[in-house]
DNA sequence: GCGCCGAGGTGTTACGTATAACTTCGAGGC
DNA sequence: GCCTCGAAGTTATACGTAACACCTCGGCGC
């Protein structure tokens, strides 16, 4: 135990374990590394291992950065964390890299409030490459200037740039909540859509309007909201109270919109399912905590983030990136019903 | 767009700016620290930073963190990023990180199940700090070990090792509670606790029962469950089941306990709050997408997070860091009324 | 007996940056 | 005219690691 009187008790390095284990830092390092297998003794290696571990040795990741040039280390620009979707890509895309010897790192792209703070310099790290999803609008342009392997999450087929792309399936999942609203018996669509303008958004738009144009008699009225409960609530409130035949279903963006829509529904007086039939987009939490719970489209989060990891793994090795288009399914809850017989 | 042949195409050096701007790498490394008030001319300083942006220069960090030997970035360890509560105290500590040219990066520390990866490697980068919450207890002992300065947050008075804490006034928030109820005529009450056992949920069942035993005809039953929707809903409609008085009032330890039990109230034909009050814990955005609107315990978690953040800054700079006790707020809202008459 | 070989290391270097120490040079003081 | 001084740079160095190239030495084939 050295009396320490710097602030910092100086962590020990490479060298201060080989001259402890009575080896040189060359030795250190190959063992440490992993890299004897002719190279080093069973005995000294046992030695510096012991030696390591007695003093406490961790790695100066800064100096094995610089000497690589490689980091091991991805940035994730997401728009937001609170956003249980984007903390699931997370944890899909962490947990994945670890099993690799990967780490992640965040950037939560300011969405527009806040000062736009350079994704790299943020990242603290040097970054071997970018997984970034479309709707990180923020930082787009920064990641395209910069030449790092990109991978884009949920973006729109005709931009350029990335090396990959992984994308869900959004077009089927909206189909397969229109054909199953038209199957109870649905004709009076709203559509609760979201007022950010973004890919993953057109798609729901034109997969519900394409799957409703097949359809005679059905009628689609859309609204926009942003992304909160009661942006969603007071959009649904405003709809209802117009003039004009109610509809019997709202189809939603995204599950915290139709929360919205439940709540506007409750408060005018609205049975859900019974007289009103509501539908979500992506399965969070919410949508069971609800009563009735959400009929929704569940986005597999967790594996968009581990594709995505897997795509930048693979144009980091110089292997080829099989897009990744993953599949999504609806998951009918009580939330949905066939309209009133009124109607 | 240059022909990329090399896998990386060799981002440039500080000595390549110094090259294209006719000076040396010195003079670069003053002009872009800001270090130069009568040491480089405006002159040579404009040109040095044309070639820079012309090139796309971009220091490497790690170079950076090796010469400086701090390389102003925090870990923020966390159970889970996947709840909202640390979402939010992530972005706070960002964001003040962001005012003081500071990094914050994550650790979601696993939850018994998963690898418990090492917090330190998974960080990706050298470390200047570590702010951690209580609750994470999975990465504990790794950071007591690391002679890193730490903040807790929300942590057990008794423990020791943490430099600085950040406590939230959680005893406060549960008499308000409590208070809340009893002031409505509530006297028999369901305490719905949370399974997790950590000193922040120990505390909530403490003040609880101090405020209530100060009442003489009060009675508290406490059931227990993991801190998710469906647990609470089941454990409360086993405990609603049971034979005796049924309670008045629901206390939960969070506000997805709180949802499970406005769940498991509808579910048993028991209106809320008409029949049968609720109370959550936190002010999710849950919170406000039920119907009704949960009342509850408003946590600043932000503040908790740029607390820390200062916290960690001022004992990185030797100042001393005040302990910080946030105070909470109670927020009435529509779970809560006088008990019915009947009871 | 000599050369060779492989096991088991060691010496040295470079990664890119920040900064302390030094140099150069023109202007000014006396 | 010489010395000083400040402005404006430059040279040199160290941070801690990984890995290349080298070295040493005992054993062994012939």
């Amino acid at each position: 135990m050295t009396s320490a009187q710097q602030p910092v008790p100086a962590r020990p390095t490479s060298r201060d374990v080989a001259r402890a284990a009575g080896v040189s830092q060359a030795t250190v390092s190959l063992v440490l590394g992993g890299k004897w297998p002719g190279r080093v003794s069973e005995a000294t290696a046992g030695r510096v291992r012991d030696a390591a571990s007695d003093l406490g040795y961790r790695p100066n990741l800064a100096a094995r950065s610089l000497r690589l040039g490689r980091t091991r280390t991805a940035l994730l620009v997401v728009p937001a964390l609170t956003n249980e979707f984007f903390a699931r890509v997370y944890a899909g895309a962490a947990a994945l890299a670890a099993e690799h010897d990967f780490g992640v790192v965040l950037y939560p792209s300011p969405d527009g409030t806040g000062p736009a703070r350079d994704p790299f310099a943020s990242a603290r790290a040097a970054l071997d490459g970018v997984i970034a999803s479309s709707m990180a609008a923020g930082a787009l342009e920064a990641l395209h200037g910069a030449d790092l392997p990109l991978v884009m999450l949920d973006s729109d087929p005709s931009d350029t740039g990335p090396a990959a792309r992984v994308n869900l399936d959004i077009a089927d999942g909206m189909r397969q909540v229109t054909e199953h609203l038209l199957g109870l018996g649905h004709r009076r669509f709203l559509h609760l859509a979201s007022a950010v303008d973004t890919w993953t958004f057109a798609v729901r738009a034109d997969a519900l309007h394409g799957a409703l144009d097949a359809v005679e008699d059905a009628t689609v009225r859309t609204v926009r909201a942003a992304l909160d409960v009661r942006a969603g609530r007071e959009a649904v409130e405003r709809a209802l109270a117009a003039a004009g035949e109610r509809p019997t279903a709202i189809v939603c963006d995204d599950d915290i919109l139709a929360a919205g829509a439940c709540k506007a529904a409750r408060r005018l007086g609205l049975r859900v399912p019974d007289e009103l039939s509501v539908t979500g987009f992506d399965d969070l939490a919410l949508a069971t905590a609800l009563e009735p719970e959400l009929t929704t489209v569940r986005l597999p989060a967790e594996r968009v983030g581990e594709r995505g990891m897997e795509a930048l793994l693979a144009v980091l090795d110089g292997r080829p990136a099989e897009p990744g288009r993953l599949p999504v399914r609806l998951v009918v809850r009580g939330s949905t019903a066939p309209p009133a017989a009124g109607a």
